[in-house]
This record gives structure tokens, sequence and C-alpha cells, in this order.
DNA sequence: AAATAAAATGTAATCGATTACACAATAGTA
DNA sequence: TACTATTGTGTAATCGATTACATTTTATTT
């Protein structure tokens, strides 16, 4: 291992003190600008370079962020972390990625791994699990931000940036009535989680504003999968009197909708339209291309990491929570458009 | 901030010194059963948790591990990112992710931050650029463990795990002849890195073994885009003589190129059959599922991180550098399928 | 020139854990 | 009992950077 260089080595070269090398490279005021010029310089010289350990064992900062998602092979979750990238890189953070998987002790895991590692603030989409408050008392007694975005719980004082799904499944349900759809199913998902109880909400209400009736039965609890897509695809299809219109609050299971109606025959969108949501790059993809709805999430990366910089540097007693809300946009394509544009 | 319980804490509740409180939790062989006991269970009852960052100055090591990957948002290195993590967490390292979006510049920033950022290796995809191998030198120079994955350069005392190119565009290619193909073109990329030079150098193989003539125009230099993929697919379709079969070394440019073939009203598989790399999962959701090569992404991962773990804790004077081979396996879909199973 | 203010630098403690070395307590032996 | 091993703890330095406080040097004022 190659000695590397520290502030003492450049004090001895010049005759100076630690502290005032310190200075010099900190930019203090109370150095001469001969002096910090000459530092300067000789640290570039030898090479120096900054043990950031030393200087978060200090300051009692890493420098490093938490960021926990369900999965990072997602495009909407890895485009969340780029938007997080983007705010948090330039600042001098890193971004450390944990992935529950959607399980519950992974999440728990991940938790109590970053908070070991003295991360400075954890943004992370929760699990599908309803997860012992626990955990995150533990966050909240340690003082380290935390941020939710997209999949959220509410626990007091903690921000978040969600997208308002009330309002994207509404344009969805709306959408897909305006084309002439009169029976439609929605594909659920946990709605112990505020996204896709907010989703259900929208989808009810816009049937229920359009005077349409609302069928308890053509609401299915399904997952974000594709083979779940199908499985209660099938399930609609077999109804006596079978659904128009499929509105999935995952793209996943809308594909996999799409592929169990295809098994039967039927065609899309004149027979059944579908529409998913996330946005997903295959939606456009696809031969029939998916409408779906868009979550802008490189925003909501980078709202989330302007969030935790404002808590972070805060020395505010009273801590203002934000609870920030994106509006997202529907994505119309062909699973849902009978008319040509 | 809540004050957090150090050694030092509980040196003082039971009158002992922190020297010893650290080696009882250390499980250091000098230490009392008796004390040994009677300390781990304050540090329980007092919430201890080891500060990792005064162990990281003190002992030189981060336990962060760096992992730098053109994107995440592909289903092949996240899966790679996955298998890493499955040996490195257990092993009480974290996992820095970053991106290069093969750039260069954005790739030497990664490796500086990184190193920077103390971590105790790098384990990383190299981008399409010829990068100057200067960041390469400081990297080794630090004596910091560097692997690479998928994506190598060939740079002496280098460990690397990669997949065997070369027999996975083979195996494609000759399944193509084997259903019959004889003109069969090839979507290349940049042939300064190895994976693209070797997928070319196979699939040039398998038309001489098979007696079938090489044609130098239908190679194309392309990307990993879908777009990419349609613009060569319109240069060959545009052909007087054009082939029957194409094998790109991505699947984003097959996918292009199924694409451009509809549009031309060819017929997938029997006029035009298409093949690609990777096995990104919508090459299975598609209605015309795409044949691919697979590339066992969580293998390699893991093998990665088994190499780095050998490495990092070798106190070996002579490194021995490992060059990690995988078989790849073709999956066979109905992109490249003319006779049913 | 003397007195005072301002600027630059040095001293030394600190962050928390580890560990070589020193020393004390206990056990074992003659 | 006295003497040597053995084992368990304590002391204090160390990792590298930061910073309150002390001290010295330089500049300004009268």
């Amino acid at each position: 291992m190659v000695k590397k260089t520290t502030i003492y080595d450049i004090a001895e070269k010049l005759s100076l003190t630690a502290a005032t090398v310190s200075r010099a490279l900190n930019n203090n005021p109370k150095i001469s600008e001969k002096t910090r010029k000459l530092v300067q310089e000789t640290a570039l010289a030898m090479n120096y370079e900054q043990n950031t350990l030393a200087k978060a064992l200090k300051s009692g900062k890493s420098f490093n962020v938490g960021v926990i998602v369900p999965r990072i092979d997602s495009n909407f979750f890895a485009s969340v972390i780029r938007g997080i990238e983007q705010e948090l890189t330039p600042k001098g953070y890193h971004v450390i990625i944990c992935q529950t998987h959607d399980q519950e002790n992974q999440e728990t895991g991940n938790i109590n791994s970053l908070l070991n590692a003295q991360v400075d603030g954890i943004l992370m989409s929760v699990t599908n699990a309803k997860t012992k408050n626990k955990i995150f008392d533990n966050i909240s007694r340690k003082r380290v931000p935390l941020i939710f975005f997209d999949r959220k719980k509410d626990i007091p004082n903690v921000s978040s940036v969600t997208i308002d799904d009330f309002n994207g499944a509404y344009q969805a349900t709306q959408h897909l009535i305006d084309q002439g759809c009169k029976r439609i199913a929605h594909f659920s998902n946990d709605r112990r989680l505020e996204i896709f109880k907010n989703r259900y909400l929208g989808y009810k209400q816009a049937i229920i504003d359009n005077g349409l009736e609302y069928d308890e039965s053509l609401v299915i609890d399904t997952f974000s999968k594709v083979l779940a897509g199908r499985e209660s695809a099938k399930q609609l299809l077999s109804l006596e009197n079978r659904p128009d219109a499929i509105f999935s609050s995952s793209d996943f299971s809308a594909l996999g909708a799409i592929e169990e109606i295809k098994a039967h025959k039927l065609r899309i969108p004149e027979d059944i339209s579908v529409i998913g949501f996330s946005n997903e790059p295959f939606t456009r993809f696809m031969e029939l291309s998916i409408t779906s709805v868009d979550q802008s999430p490189i925003e909501m990366g980078r709202k989330a990491a302007l969030v935790f910089l404002e808590e972070v540097d805060s020395k505010a007693k009273v801590k203002k929570t934000q609870q920030i809300v994106l509006q997202p946009e529907l994505i119309i394509r062909k699973s849902s458009l009978k008319t040509a544009l």
C-alpha cells in the first residue's frame, strides 16, 4: 500500500502546522493569500487527496446517502435514482442503492445497514408489506433525514414526494370512457399502500362522475407481474358480462392481460382496451403499444433529493415537513385508442 | 442529534477501559468470559452500535465497494449487481453503484469519486470509448483491487469475469444456419471492446465453418438502441440481395430490426430470422418473442465479487490474476424458429 | 515611536475504535 | 511460601482532519 499524502506531510514540507494546511485547503478566511496559494500548489504537486473518512469521522457526516427501492431493474426506479444522482452528486454525496425485492425483512435489514454505515439520509420507497414502525422510529431517533418517494407511509414529520395517483387514475379512466368503454375493470394491488389505494379511488370516482355503474366485481387485487396479470385477466374474461376495458395499476400486469386477451382471440382495443401505469419503456416498444400513465420519475428523484438537502443542512429545531405531489401524464397509445388520431 | 453510545460510555458504566470493551466486543481471546458477556450485554442494553467510520479510519478500509456500469436500467447490469450484492452484503460490504451512461468523462469522474471515497475495490464494466489508461494506473497505484466484468480491457494484472462471447455468437449463428438461413447479417458495435469483437468473430467463424460465403457488407456497425437497429435494418433491406437472417449483438437493436422488418411487410422468421444478445426480459414478453443469448448475469456478478474478496484480503506480494470465462446459453424463441418444436 | 487593532499561524484537543506494550492479578509449580 | 507462568486489563499512541483558543506577527492609528 503506497502511503498517501496527508496534511501532515504537506505541513512538514512547508514547515507549517497541519492546522494551517487544513485551513488553507478549506479556504478559511484567516489565512494569507500567499500561504493559501503555496499550500494548494504543494498539495497538488504532492498528489494530496483528502481522506474523506477522517473528515466524516470529525464532522459526523459520511456524505453517503442511502436509497432503498423495491428493485433497480424497473425503469421507473432506475430513473428516480438517476434524478437523485443529478442533484446529489454535484454536492459531493454518494448514492448507495439497496433493493428490498418487496420483502419486509430485507427492508428492515437495508435500513439497519444504512444507518450503521452512517448515511446522512435515507430516501426510500417502502415495500408492499405493512412494516412495523419500530424501524422507522430508529431512523428518527438518530435524526437521519428520511424522505419517501412514490410509495410512502403516513408517518408524522416525514417528507414525501409522490405523484397524484388519484388524478392519474382518473385521467386514464376518463379516457377509456371517452373512447366509449362502459364496463371498465381495474387491476389493483396492496391497497394498504397509498399509491394503489389512490389509483383505485381515482378510477372509482371517474366511473361515478360519468354516471356509469361501479361494479365491485370488476376490481381485482393482483401483483405487478406479467403472470399475475394473465391470471387476473383470465378471471375477468370468464365473467358472463365481461368488461370492455382494463385499467391496470401496473404496466406489467397490463402486459399480462394483453397476452391473455390475445390468447382468447379478442381484439385490442376494439373488444377490450387496456391501460397500464408507469410508462415503462416496453409499453412504447410493443407492437401493440400500451397506453400508460407517466410518473415523471427523474423529476421525482430530483425533488426528493432537494428535500433531503434542505433537511440535512437545516439547524431548525422544528422541521417543516413537505408533501410534494407531482402531476402524472397520460400517454395515449394503441391499446386504448379506437379512433385514429 | 441524539448522542450515540460509544465504547467509552460502556467502559465508564462498567468501570473498565475502552480497550477492554473493544476487545470484548471483538471477541478477542485475551478477555475473560465473564467480562466479555458483561460487556456484550451492556452494549446491547445501551443500544451500542459500532461507528464504522472510526473503524474504517483505523483499519484503512471503508467496507464500501464501487460498481460502475454503463447504466442500471438494463436488466443485464441490474442482475449483475444483484449477483455482486449476494456475495458482498453478507460480508459486511456496501455496494455503491455509479453509472457512466457510456461516457468516458463520466467513467473517469466515477472512478475518481470512488477512489476518493476510499472504496476497498472497484468492479466495473468499461464504457464504449477507449479510455486513456491513466486513470487505471491511478487505481493500481492505490492498490485498490479492480475487477472487470462483461466489458473488459486488456490491462496487465487485472482480473476479469466475462462470458464466452465468441461461443455465444457461434451458437446463435449455427442455429440460424440449422434453420436454413444462408445470408446471415450481423449487427456489430464498437469492436475496440472485446465483447463486440468476439461476437463478430464467433459469427464469422460459424459462417466459414459451415461453408457459407462471408460477406463483409452484411456486417453493420451500430449501437445498442432500438432506433439504431431500425436504421441498420433499413440499410440491409435496401440491398439488392437482402439477408435472410440478422444476428444482432444487442437485444435493443434486434428489436429495432424487427420493427423495421415488419414495417416492410416481411415475415419473421419466415422471410428474415432475428436473434438478439443479452436475453433482456422484453425478448420473452414480446408477442413475437425474440431468440437471444443469455449471459447468466447473476452468476457473473457473484464470480466477480468472489474474485474481489480474494484480492482484497490477499497479502500476497504477487497477485495472481484470474480471467474467468462463463458459458452463455442460446434461448430459442419465435423470432428464429421456423419449425415448431 | 508607542499603543492598539487586525491578521496569520500555532497548540492541542477531539471524533471512536484499535492495538502494541506495560503492568497487575491469578494460577501453577517447586 | 516464594517464584514463575499465564491470563486479563489498563495506558497511551494512532488513524487524518478540524477547530476553539492562544500566541505571534503585521498593519494601523495617534
